[in-house]
DNA sequence: AAGATGATCAACCGCTCAGGC
DNA sequence: TGCCTGAGCGGTTGATCATCT
């Protein structure tokens, strides 16, 4: 109707909406959303009822700060598949496409932007992977070497190529691989498969030595921020050197 | 205390794709 | 075959909150 498509709404939703779109949904299901806006009363269109409830009202929804298990997933994923969120979400069950987007958006980008370079150059994917993801085993593991850490990341960790990693519960049972990375995908489904092999979770051989970037007595010589953030303002000062 | 600035995240927009007719 | 509709995805915006000066 012509006059209700004058009234629609947009912005913020009121608690009376999330009510009455939740009520509608816990009786008539999910799905054929410009009609379940129309019949639930909402005068909202079907795309924005669809996000509200995949976003935010659905039962499922988890909240709260992403945890160091998720941030390395997230970033092990993203250096797979790049931005497809929607494909990288399906590993975190309970979490949004949008939400992981968002943490991707504001915190490494940030991060990029604090080493003065681009988050998809080679040079902050190298920081990302040769220190950013060994430290953030660090903190999951509780504590240890540096060393220690990258190798366990390293060494054990298996390739998944594009082709191989559809999650599905028929491959789930491949994940067996004592890696970290993989033993943090095996806490969430559906679970990538895996094949064995020396190689790094890009994909490629773990080269025999660093980048030229972080080949420097400097970084074995750096004092690890024991805070909460992973990052000092002396390591990006350092990083930004070698750029 | 107040304004400026930055960070976060909910919501919107434009686009693509699949399926039905 | 082409059109329409529903659904989903990724990029972007804007409101709100926190922190800084």
């Amino acid at each position: 109707m012509e006059v209700q498509e004058l009234e629609l709404r947009s912005g913020p939703w009121t608690r009376e909406e999330d009510r009455a779109l939740m009520n509608y949904i816990a009786v008539n299901g999910e799905g054929k959303w410009n009609s379940l806006a129309r019949r639930a009363g909402l005068r909202r269109t079907g795309k924005s009822c669809r996000l509200r409830w995949l976003n935010y009202l659905r039962p499922d929804v988890r909240r709260g700060n992403i945890t160091p298990e998720e941030q390395l997933l997230i970033l092990e994923l993203h250096s797979r598949w790049g931005n497809r969120w929607s494909k990288i979400a399906q590993y975190f069950p309970g979490r949004t496409d949008n939400e992981i987007k968002n943490y991707w958006r504001t915190r490494v980008q940030r991060h990029a932007k604090q080493l003065e370079c681009d988050a998809g150059s080679q040079q902050f994917r190298d920081v990302v992977r040769y220190l950013w993801m060994p430290r953030l085993l660090e903190r999951i593991g509780g504590g240890g070497s540096r060393t220690s850490a990258a190798a366990e990341f390293g060494i054990a960790t298996p390739a998944i190529t594009e082709t191989e990693a559809k999650p599905s519960p028929e491959n789930s049972t491949a994940a067996a691989s004592s890696s970290s990375v993989d033993s943090l995908s095996a806490q969430f489904s559906p679970q990538p498969p895996v094949s064995g092999g020396l190689m790094h979770p890009g994909g490629e051989l773990w080269p025999e030595s660093l980048p030229k970037a972080f080949d420097f007595p400097d970084l074995e010589q750096m004092v690890w921020p024991a805070g909460e953030d992973l990052w000092s303002a002396d390591d990006i000062w350092l990083l930004q050197q070698q750029f």
